[in-house]
DNA sequence: TAATGGTATGTTTGCGATAACATGATGTTT
DNA sequence: AAACATCATGTTATCGCAAACATACCATTA
């Protein structure tokens, strides 16, 4: 009908009749039917976002970014949660392409290699946040956690802290994990020092995680005279600990962080952290999604946001 | 064909047959598809979930717990972030009625007329969340917000903080601000008290919207001696201030806030914090979505998840 | 044996929109 | 005035699946 047209592309349409079918459509109270139109056109305007959780300020914040991103192109967000399981994600992937969604977002660059063929026979764009990678799948933005945290391992080197520990996350299914962990080795090692067994400790992402693991790092026979942390809740965790036991920062222990979350600046010493562009990181992929759907060339395909150190009291 | 029946109930098929379609299935690497399904069936699988923000532990865990629960009974999230703004929902109910979404989330009692209206002519299930008001749209899981600020705002008048001050959210489209602040009010005129307006200020949802509440507060001429706080973000915000002007807590000040956050628990010293099963909230609203949409009859529309006071070292 | 019932599979139709084409009504050119 | 563009609108087929019905087959019972 010329209804369609009016609803697609009114420029196609005679004014008069244009604003007839309008009123009717009000009257109406009519619809669109977007699973009809995507059936019939090819395109469902949805686009899957899969992030292991949301419980996480840098992800909500990215996930927040990207879903205003894809809002002002008119599409819509499919959620998958996976809990950082590469399975979980597999299916979820397979499930939203069932779904015909447009686009896919995935946090992290590392997926199951069912994930990744699923992926490229599909065809769509696909972009990878919150890591950079050596071959993305298709598009990728965020920044070298690698880099990121050798950055922040050599602060700590030129501050002259000997030794230096790291509080790290689980490594299973998380390429951030592991990328952070190389980098802080990395940086020991260049400066003639060799990673210790004992100040390396990994912990659950919470507050308590990070206190127990400072805890566990202070009953060591060699305590570190500061420790670098995954993340800036870990961080955070670890800091309380410290004040807990009286433990002085930074004179005692120096703690360095990353995310850069708010309570970073806020917190009392505050703690240097590792800026990354949260919410600049979802819009800018989003955007590119968008500009990808609409048929306009990507000029770059991999978007290095970069990072900044925050260099606060707590070293 | 007998395709679609392997798909939908294989039961119905002949074991022979049965794999053998699923072989084929396989060999061709069929993907069914969701959106013709959905036309043909008039089941989106899709739920719409709309949120204020996502950047807020409470809101983030909700909203995962629902992923979670609606995971399980196969239906997928759409999902809208609609910044506080009822106009901003208003649209995104009616671009999800349009996707033909099974079931809507909000988070909120407080709607438009405009989205009232829709979301009662479309006759799917809603479930409003976060907070119970008077007559939901369909069903509601939360707490009542008023009766839980009462009772924390009883507290501070318990242990004889005088005069006791608050520092809110800022009250447009947010009904749980307005029913926070109506709480705390309600407990002070109870013990013969006046909500003085030089100790009510509102602010930003963040760290530094505390601390700048709590700072301004503490140069009044008259000082609260205890601060109840919106949110535990607010606390921690006026808690760090505090810290950072050598003003004891809870001797010279006591601070109580609101959601239980982990940080409440972990921050020196700790913060009597209100606590809320935020994770059960969402999971409890996915299944009752899931069970609704399998036909079962929901016993109680109002599901109130209690709340508890955690008494901790800030009071 | 014929009637009955149940199970397994095949056929038809339509969900609500769009793409591609067909038509009709104007105006413009030679 | 005939031929041809041009624009506005109507027609038809199709997207991939499921609901409802139709058929074929076998087993049971009277």
């Amino acid at each position: 009908m010329t209804v369609a047209r009016v609803l697609r592309d009114p420029s196609k349409v005679a004014p008069a009749t244009l604003s007839r079918v309008q009123r009717v459509l009000r009257e109406t109270g009519y619809t669109p039917d977007l699973m009809a139109r995507g059936l019939a056109s090819k395109r469902s305007g949805l686009v899957a976002v899969i992030v292991p959780v949301l419980t996480n300020s840098l992800i909500a914040e990215i996930v927040q970014g990207l879903t205003n991103a894809l809002a002002e192109g008119g599409l819509h967000v499919v959620l998958g949660v996976s809990d950082f399981r590469l399975n979980e994600e597999e299916a979820m992937i397979r499930a939203f392409l069932s779904r015909r969604v447009d686009a896919i977002y995935l946090s992290g660059v590392v997926h199951s290699p069912g994930s990744r063929r699923m992926l490229v026979e599909s065809g769509i764009p696909v972009v990878e946040g919150a890591n950079l990678g050596e071959s993305p799948i298709d598009m990728a933005v965020g920044h070298s956690n690698l880099a990121a945290a050798y950055e922040t391992t050599r602060h700590l080197i030129e501050r002259s802290y000997d030794p230096i520990g790291y509080i790290g996350a689980q490594l299973n299914d998380n390429d951030r994990a592991r990328d952070r962990r190389r980098g802080y080795e990395t940086a020991l090692l260049g400066a003639g020092r060799t990673p210790d067994p004992d100040h390396y400790i990994e912990a659950p992402l919470n507050l308590i995680g990070g206190a127990q693991a400072m805890a566990t790092l202070l009953m060591r026979s060699s305590r570190p005279r500061a420790v670098f942390c995954y993340s800036d809740v870990l961080a955070v965790g670890a800091h309380f600990e410290c004040q807990r036991r009286g433990i002085a920062i930074p004179t005692e222990m120096a703690i360095a962080g990353y995310d850069d979350l708010e309570i970073a600046g806020q917190v009392v010493p505050s703690l240097t952290s590792l800026r990354v562009p949260r919410y600049e990181i979802g819009h800018r992929a989003g955007a590119m999604i968008c500009r990808r759907l609409a048929g306009e060339p990507i000029e770059e395909r991999i978007v290095n946001t970069g990072f900044e150190l925050m260099v606060r009291d707590s070293t």
